[in-house]
DNA sequence: TTGTAAGCGTTATCAA
DNA sequence: TTGATAACGCTTACAA
């Protein structure tokens, strides 16, 4: 196993000091064309790599992005978690940034806080918003650079979303415009910030379509597959003519339920979901949901991050790019 | 914010050495009881926690072990991969250790290269093994220490999985003794081990029962819902009475084609998968599956690899600790 | 344009 | 039992 090269070693083969090594490779103060391009050869013939965690001791940096990942996620929120990871890594790589994935249980910052002691991470994403997130207050105790995936009410916090409110709305507006007139929408409200922007999205919706929502109608209390079995009874006595869910989770539920009750869809009700997934895709009927790009809400918050380690100022960003996707549950 | 408290800064209030604080705290080398008890006094009063980069440049060492995540994997792969995540967690937080994710696409080494390159890591966990893996190959061939999830056809590489032949077998004899004769085993050969395991293991039911199985009944090319659906149509000319799917993704497939057949199960045919997953459970009908404990699997790779870290040379291990359970699809 | 030397916060070696 | 002092590999004033 070859010893690993240190900058001494390719200064001292070039006859040259470490500092114009360093220079050469970070680019950084007056160097001449001529020695830049020795080191650059000398060091691509023999394969140098400079060691980050020294640099970083220098520069009390450690080129590393801690991730909050809650144990809590579930099957459910593996996809989207994974879609964020992916944005997040695209940009990382890209920057020289390695992701620190620090699992969390309950909110509670204790993990989150033996990272941030040791100096293992420069910044932090938070990959969910809650209302009053003990994580989110803790790393602004203490000055953590931080950038948040999901929309949260403090306005301090530096975030990006996907344009929830506009997406939902539109997608009840064109159930509406189908004909719906008697609309449910089903969720949970876990306090999460979401749950509020569909709730306002689904409003904003009969509202852009010139009607009135019968607010008796929103259920928020889809825990498990019970409740939405008794959501789904209260329902039927109605007449609703669509059913909106707030997740793919809710949709699931409310497929099984309706198959149950030998409720028809979308004959009987039509059903969308404010959130896709390859089951809605692949189940029958296929249902008709909105499509977000959770892969560039993932980029965009490493960027921001990035951006903010360097000084700049960066700009919490709303995506207004969803897409709806008709199936079958609408037709 | 407050300046982070250096050993130096403890060593000074104390008037000792920064070597006195430093064996005080590690544990090493000859201290007295009393300067021990001073300086955790003071360390614990003040929150002094000592920086683990410094720490790490001093001894060569990073205390982050690297977890490679594919992009291929889907949402079928998900809840496994976080499974061994959280016991990678349990056992990397109990040890100091921190988990650094790298995104690998396609097998190839290039991303984990620049992690092992910039000292990142000290070693690496591989969560899915493949015949010939690029990233085995690299990882030994570099000396880097690493860990596999699942078994490896290299008797050189540390490896930990479940027994999943004793358990595949288990549940085809279960299916046996329940009066089946013509179970059909349905997969899909992508070159992972374990579908070698499992067909092993299916082999090994019909011979636990005394029975010898139809080899034409094994059909490893259920590449989509389509395929899956030619196969299920050639099975219906060949009076098989059960079916036995090499995992859930395959499972749903199935039960969606047997539906669009009005193939009636468990009246028509049993089915059951050789791995579990939650969807299994809630479908309709539920069905019968073989649940591992993948937990158990991350937190015994982490350990292998600390171990290997502390100089011990810890020894590949198999889980015996399966639970087949039993649902409808086999009542 | 280049070099010297002093950090960064630890641990390790060798004396005392 | 303790303490100087030199690493670890890099960056960065400050000099030359």
């Amino acid at each position: 196993m070859a010893p690993k090269l240190t900058i001494a070693d390719v200064a001292s083969a070039l006859g040259v000091s470490k500092t114009t090594v360093s220079r050469a490779i970070s680019g950084k103060g007056r160097i001449s064309e001529e020695t830049v391009r020795r080191v650059h050869e000398y060091i691509g013939l023999h394969n140098y790599k400079p060691n980050v965690v020294a640099r970083g001791l220098a520069q009390q940096k450690t080129y590393n992005i801690g991730v909050i990942c809650s144990t809590e996620y579930d099957i459910f929120a593996y996809p989207f978690f994974h879609a964020c990871l992916r944005g997040i890594g695209d940009v990382t790589a890209a920057n020289g940034y390695d992701i620190l994935i620090t699992l969390v249980e309950n909110s509670k910052s204790r993990d989150l806080q033996r990272v941030v002691d040791n100096c293992k991470v420069d910044g932090v994403i938070l990959t969910r918003t809650t209302a009053n997130d003990p994580l989110a207050e803790y790393l602004k105790a203490n000055d953590i650079p931080f950038a948040a995936i999901g929309t949260s009410p403090d306005p301090d916090v530096l975030q990006v979303d996907n344009d929830h409110v506009a997406a939902c709305s539109k997608l009840t507006a064109s159930l509406l415009e189908q004909g719906c007139r008697r609309l449910a929408l089903i969720g949970l409200d876990e306090g999460h910030v979401i749950t509020r922007c569909r709730c306002d999205g689904f409003l904003a919706g009969y509202a852009a379509a010139g009607l009135t929502p019968d607010r008796t109608l929103i259920r928020l209390d889809a825990a498990d597959q019970q409740h939405v079995g008794r959501i789904i009874d209260a329902l039927q006595t109605r007449s609703v003519d669509g059913i909106i869910c707030m997740d793919e989770k809710i949709t699931g539920q409310v497929m099984t339920a309706c198959k149950q009750r030998g409720i028809h869809i979308p004959d009987d009700w039509k059903l969308a979901s404010f959130y896709d997934s390859s089951m809605l895709d692949s189940s029958s009927p296929s249902v008709t949901a909105i499509r977000f790009d959770d892969r560039q809400l993932g980029a965009a918050a490493a960027q921001m991050l990035i951006d903010l380690f360097n000084g700049r100022q960066p700009q919490s960003r709303v995506f207004r790019d969803y897409r709806i996707i008709f199936r079958e549950s609408t037709a």
